[in-house]
DNA sequence: CGTTCAACCTGGGCGC
DNA sequence: TGCGCCCAGGTTGAAC
């Protein structure tokens, strides 16, 4: 679920947060294995109790809640990576069997931000500046996908033999793309998702990175993309509106929106994508 | 260097 | 109704 443009959804969700104590840390459900936490969830209420939230950013598909000063360096930043399910809610949750941290904070307001997670694959760290970087830094990171660059892109991924579509879920080539998104995109830039990176031309990642921040762009504007019916939430629980706007994920044998032709859905590095044979070109050689 | 596979989990949908 | 399969927004590490 959340790729980019949900998690920065979460993000402004929850930015106006900042400034608010942590009052109390719970971690209510434990079902077969519990998600991970870095340090243990009992070391993590104690670092979490008492510390106040100073602002809310977001790294790549993290979000990154960053805390006042440690009082003996407990960690500064709450890096948490939902994964394929995982929300940040203000609201209440889908289901409270799902609950997989709550922080109580000291504001009538706004009493709680909760960490939602039903696979369960979703990851919670406290972290150092130190840790923060490496996680999170270039080494891991590549541009993020609202600010690309063809120059960037090209660079990066230029002499790869990968297909294009395996090639823009790569984190540390760009930071954001999931797999709609990377499907959305290659459909805006005409590219076909098979091509190999080496044989794109400039124009050709010049059409990639500009779709790259205009597809994400729009996708943050509608709030994300809500698939089916448990799925993806804002942090007040309200569903995004860009699976409207979708051109070609999920519509496999559907007719593609601008030649007709039936969209269809191939297998790349063992996860689905959607393209359409008339209008995605393999570049001409 | 790149690809493939399994693993981590829960749950919806489908065919029989 | 139930069972067995396939599928799902992501990431990681091992094996080849």
């Amino acid at each position: 679920m959340p790729e980019l443009p949900e998690v920065e959804t979460m993000r402004r969700g929850i930015a106006h947060l900042a400034g608010l104590r942590i009052e109390g840390v719970s971690f209510p459900r434990h079902t077969a294995r519990p998600i991970v936490t870095q340090p243990a969830p009992a070391c993590l209420r104690r670092r979490l109790a008492g510390r106040t939230i100073a602002a809310v950013h977001r790294f790549g598909k993290r979000v990154a809640i960053e805390l006042d000063v440690a009082p003996r360096d407990a960690g500064g930043w709450l890096v948490i990576e939902p994964r394929m399910t995982g929300l940040m809610l203000v609201a209440d949750p889908p289901s409270p069997a799902h609950v997989r941290m709550e922080l109580r904070l000291a504001s009538r307001r706004h009493p709680r931000l909760i960490f939602w997670d039903r696979r369960g694959l979703g990851t919670i760290r406290l972290l150092d500046a130190a840790s923060l970087a490496a996680a999170c830094g270039p080494a891991r990171l590549g541009p993020d996908g609202l600010a690309v660059t063809a120059d960037q892109l090209g660079g990066h991924l230029g002499r790869s033999r990968r297909a294009i579509k395996v090639a823009l879920l790569d984190q540390r080539a760009v930071a954001g793309i999931g797999n709609i998104y990377a499907a959305e995109i290659l459909f805006a830039a005409a590219v076909d998702p098979r091509a190999p990176c080496r044989r794109l031309r400039l124009g050709d990642w010049e059409r990639i990175a500009a779709a790259t921040r205009s597809i994400l762009a729009a996708a943050v504007a509608l709030e994300g993309s809500s698939i089916g019916d448990e799925t993806y939430r804002t942090a007040d629980n309200r569903s995004g509106r860009f699976q409207l706007q979708h051109r070609v994920y999920g519509r496999a044998g559907a007719a593609c929106r601008e030649c007709g032709a039936p969209i269809v859905r191939i297998v790349q590095g063992q996860r689905s994508t959607f393209f359409c044979r008339g209008c995605q070109w393999q570049p001409r050689r």
